[in-house]
DNA sequence: AAAACTTGCAACCGCCTTTAT
DNA sequence: TATAAAGGCGGTTGCAAGTTT
């Protein structure tokens, strides 16, 4: 049913196929790049048996198939990353994405764009509402990996609702300021254990403290503190500022 | 109960850059 | 070295599902 939906004619002028993939490309696109390995697109759809443009396969592979892509929610310490460097770099969505590692530079450009772009219509009430909800249904089927810290969520539920635009707006001003400026920091690599500017762990931190992540070296107990009073989810980093952000009780989103 | 609105996501397009011939 | 092809990126669109009014 799903897969004839929308986009019009799934053929374009010169035959190749468009619109949503099949369960069955998925499967000849994989197993064709898993055999030869990325790059020469074109020749992928020619002798993957593909009737589909070059640009078509790559997307596909590199947005979907690709092992290692992490799907589900952008935890708030993700969140917290994008604000940060999208503030730093503005739409430079793909080298953003390079420091969410499992995460596709057109997913964090989709939920910034669903999140952020309009949120300054956003109220607190409709996110308190929000919360609201989550609480009475969390008992059963809330996991640490898609929930807001009780301390996020606490701060989010305190705030009089013109505390929470102003910071909002804060936020957003910071964000256009720095938005048309060429970069000028250059982060490290996103986990490297050289460096004492970005932290990064591979684990989950369950949320009563008890700690098995892979620190770098050289991290300084407050942003060890900060951060391990977060939830956690898997693979990602952080920048020694945001992390000190946290502890002196930084704006959460 | 239903219409209107929002969110999440996949995929397309056009433009620019890089690579290959 | 010039040019064509391929790759990469950011903006945008279309749709389904969920939520609010």
């Amino acid at each position: 049913m799903v897969g004839m939906m929308g986009w019009g004619a799934n053929s374009d002028q010169q035959g190749w196929r468009k619109g949503p993939w099949t369960p069955e490309e998925d499967k000849l696109l994989s197993e064709y790049v898993n055999l030869h390995g990325e790059g020469r697109w074109s020749s992928v759809s020619r002798c993957a048996g593909l009737n589909r443009t070059g640009k078509s396969c790559r997307l596909r592979w590199v947005n979907y198939l690709r092992p290692g892509l992490k799907r589900g929610h952008i935890t708030p310490q993700e969140e917290g990353i994008i604000i940060e460097l999208h503030a730093l770099w503005g739409n430079k969505w793909s080298t953003i994405a390079r420091y969410l590692p499992g995460r596709t530079d057109n997913e964090i450009k989709n939920y910034w764009r669903t999140h952020f772009k309009k949120k300054q219509k956003a109220s607190a009430k409709q996110d308190k509402r929000k919360i609201q909800r989550q609480r009475n249904q969390q008992q059963q089927n809330c996991t640490i990996a898609n929930k807001l810290s009780p301390k996020a969520e606490e701060a989010i539920m305190q705030k009089s609702d013109e505390q929470y635009d102003n910071e909002y707006q804060d936020a957003v001003t910071f964000t256009n300021y720095h938005q048309n400026m060429d970069p000028v920091v250059d982060l490290p690599p996103v986990v490297t254990t050289s460096s004492d500017i970005s932290y990064a762990w591979t684990d989950t931190i369950p949320m009563d403290g008890l700690w098995g992540g892979l620190w770098n070296l050289d991290v300084d107990d407050k942003c060890k503190v900060a951060i391990q009073n977060q939830p956690n989810t898997a693979n990602y980093s952080y920048t020694t500022d945001y992390a000190l952000n946290l502890y002196n009780g930084g704006f959460i989103f």
